[in-house]
DNA sequence: ATGATGTGTTGTGTTTACACAACGATTCGT
DNA sequence: ACGAATCGTTGTGTAAACACAACACATCAT
């Protein structure tokens, strides 16, 4: 498959809920290094690995995965009114 | 990663929407043969493909796949009230 | 000063998601 | 009766997602 890429904000869900990769890890079943991997986009998780994540941080899989680029944070946040 | 079977819902939806495997797959842009492996669980798609493919039936990724089992066709459509 | 913890990165394997070609079976249009 | 389209399946090859070990660097607690 030719892929466009994909991005994700493990680390800024990760940082937000005061977890380490270590922990994030663990809890979906994936060596600590994958973690990594994935935040830096070296590569993109298998559907599996993005539900359990998701899933970990209790939200819906396209609030931590996308194929289009996120909004910046202060955009997102400005537009949920928490100014 | 050790896995817990993965659940989906392609052929449901394809032949609800009336659209080919080979449709499908041009669309989301995969070998048709990978839509027939996804669909009979030969094996898990990756979190992109999943992405792509719900986009294409315009759907949450959820409703397509999902780690847990889907409720059958009857239950779903009775608890839409469609009965 | 030292040890624990989190992070960033690199390297070597294994497994699996894919591509692509090929074939048989069924159904449908003509 | 014939061909076209869809489906189901099998086989071979490649690229990428993983596991795991290892190491450098920073911060913080003791």
């Amino acid at each position: 498959m030719h892929h466009l890429c994909m991005h994700n904000r493990i680390a800024l869900f990760r940082n937000d809920r005061g977890v380490s990769r270590r922990d994030l890890a663990e809890a979906v079943g994936v060596n600590p290094q994958t973690i990594g991997y994935l935040e830096r986009g070296d590569y993109n998780p298998s559907l599996e690995l993005g539900l359990k994540i998701a899933a970990y941080f209790d939200v819906p899989v396209d609030l931590v995965f996308s194929l289009a680029p996120f909004p910046s944070l202060t955009d997102a946040l400005r537009r949920a009114g928490d100014a």
